[in-house]
DNA sequence: CATATAAGTTTTAATCCTCTAACATTGATA
DNA sequence: TATCAATGTTAGAGGATTAAAACTTATATG
């Protein structure tokens, strides 16, 4: 008697953040091979093919993706929608770490894979907005960037950040290093989201 | 006749990023509340409180607790470095979104809870020292994430970045707008880290 | 066509984390 | 001390994801 004529098709709803990875993963071979196949998903998702086939039958129920036994498998509308932004999301993060961070490519491609499922939209939207506002704004830029690599290799040593004296920019730096762990309000774990 | 004398003892090693969750959540506790309860940690976590037994008892033959029946709670040396550890990668992250990326309290939250598992040591640094040294480089500072925030609320309006011409801005800025997902290399996934 | 090899599936099981329901202990209070 | 409420534990179960082993189907080639 609970919630009568709610689910309107399928299983539906409720991914879980190992059935987007699947959808990014087909989505993303579709975009490169014509067709995808279950060993070919297996080794994208570092998986066996036996954890495919059962994952592609739950997908199939919750119509994310047309999956008959021995064929090729493909994405409904909803699945690709789905594979599709889960993608975007992990190159916005990648182009982060990678173009601000310095982080090296590979790395930086794993961890935003971990990342992308965890992220609100508005938590991405603003990691893609300072990406461009870096771009834009005349105070920063590329240049900018490079004296981030400078500080991370040799510390305190902002020569080329000119326009503020020396011994500001020291103390703040000691007082960074010797930065205490602050604690405020640890807000209770969330199972949402 | 398998690796004879290797793990040092109990359990030990290869934590899952729930177990982390838990130690982390001790460790807060423990240091804002003299004793931690099951209730408290079931709390905490947003769990019932078998949960946490079991989990206590796991992580006891594990080395990182302390745990008897119907007594409290105690980290263990290496319990608690790895708890305070998680802490500190907690409060890096949710630092960044918070200052740099203006994200609210709360959400900034949750989401630095879920990153704090996945991001490797190297790229949390990163983080950190980005962090620091928009505070210590002249050319960037509190003024500039001001002007961010401007930036993302009115959009391609950087009046107050001053020392480029307005055309070379907003021709950037459009680019960006169009940008298309241009989809490089997706590494393959990684269950490793 | 015959059959070997590559690809895919089924079955069964393991691990991890969680829950509900029922039972046990502790501590305070009447 | 008897008892109640709060706290904690056990037992049993289930969902999610994975793999190993054995079996089935598809396909290419002699």
């Amino acid at each position: 008697m609970d919630a009568p004529l709610k689910s309107q098709r399928s299983t539906k709803k409720k991914l879980t953040s190992v059935m987007e990875d699947y959808l990014e993963s087909i989505f993303y071979l579709g975009m490169k091979k014509k067709v995808v196949r279950v060993k070919d998903i297996a080794k994208q998702m570092n998986v066996k093919m036996p954890t495919v086939t059962s994952m592609l039958k739950n997908l199939n129920a919750k119509g994310l993706v047309l999956y008959k036994k021995y064929e090729y498998v493909e994405l409904t509308k909803e699945g690709r929608d789905i594979g599709k932004m889960m993608l975007h999301r992990h190159e916005v993060l990648r182009k982060f770490l990678v173009e601000i961070l310095n982080i090296d490519y590979k790395t930086a491609d794993d961890e935003a894979c971990k990342m992308e499922h965890t992220l609100s939209s508005n938590t991405l939207d603003a990691f893609s907005d300072f990406m461009a506002f870096i771009q834009v704004c005349p105070r920063s830029g590329s240049e900018w960037l490079d004296f981030f690599q400078e500080y991370r290799l040799h510390g305190c040593r902002p020569e080329k950040c000119k326009e503020r004296s020396q011994d500001t920019i020291c103390k703040i730096q000691d007082q960074m290093s010797a930065m205490p762990t602050n604690t405020p309000e640890l807000k209770t774990h969330d199972s949402s989201s």
